[in-house]
DNA sequence: AACAGTAATAGTAATTACTATCAATAAGGA
DNA sequence: TCCTTATTGATAGTAATTACTATTACTGTT
């Protein structure tokens, strides 16, 4: 005898937040989310963006991503692709081309027996500054003597 | 006529700090050094703690690090090199052995090419499960559609 | 050694990005 | 339509960090 699992419901806030997020590929936050939202649900509570998103995230039908800043962001691409985010305005985007999988697949299992971790994946995103702030002045850092994915961000 | 900086002095209160974080390879978070520094100064601030480790960053004397989650951590070995980080208890272990950087700043100097973003970096991570967490009884997940480094941590 | 200027500190309030709680509401099957 | 319970809006709470402020203490100059 299986439990029988909770129906998930189809809402209409639940409905026009997946809408609102599946077609906006700027990987908004969860805040940004709300704002759009609210353009057509004006009552809507944010709780029930975050609660949304997160639902929506699990089910598989949209992707939660963490670009290394505070915020989370999501993404209606549910493939697997790699982002690159401006370290100065949180900006994320898509990968253009494609980094073949494979090798890092390799060098995954073999970690997994070196370290005796149970490695399921990894993230790999490249760090930079958009054309936008570097339009606006902003440079490169000069010097580097560190992995720059670790730097903090103005 | 160069406006002179202003000097960083070494506070008693900077050297513990850096003291404690040099001898502890653990990638501790602000709070965990705060508990480590106050054995030796019972009355030191957590802003403080924050403050200088910041500041030590900056200075490149010592490693921040964001594994992804909501605490930052800090590392004394300011090499370039890449970590590993457990998705359930934040573990975070430096990766043995090394993974050539030299195919991925070609990948990074071909990117910068298609995008126009100023690239100066990467950041690799591999996730899964420490051997602690798996010991307890917790299993990696077994389904994955997506780029499991983005996937929400319990 | 006394002084001036200002970097740094302790203590605490404020902020950010969520997350939990809960009474009221509304899907969706019987 | 009725009933069960998933979901909602409103709001309080939380964790990690950051800002603020009065006070303290270096450091170079007399």
């Amino acid at each position: 005898m299986v439990k029988k699992q909770p129906a998930i419901r189809l809402t209409k806030q639940r409905q026009v937040i997946l809408e609102t997020l599946k077609s906006d590929y700027s990987h908004p936050t969860a805040d940004e989310v709300y704002e759009k939202v609210r353009h057509q649900l004006p009552k809507i509570s944010l709780a029930t963006v975050y609660r949304n998103l997160e639902i929506l995230a699990e089910t598989g039908l949209i992707q939660e991503l963490d670009p290394g800043r505070k915020q989370m962001r999501f993404d209606p691409n549910t493939h697997a692709h790699y982002h690159l985010t401006c370290v100065r305005c949180g900006r994320v985007e898509d990968m253009a081309g494609d980094i073949s999988e494979s090798p890092m697949k390799n060098i995954e299992k073999a970690l997994g027996r070196l370290t005796k971790y149970g490695i399921f994946g990894h993230k790999l995103e490249f760090v930079g500054l958009c054309s936008k702030c570097m339009e606006a002045g902003y440079t490169l850092p000069e010097e580097l003597t560190v992995n720059p994915g670790n730097r903090k961000e103005g």
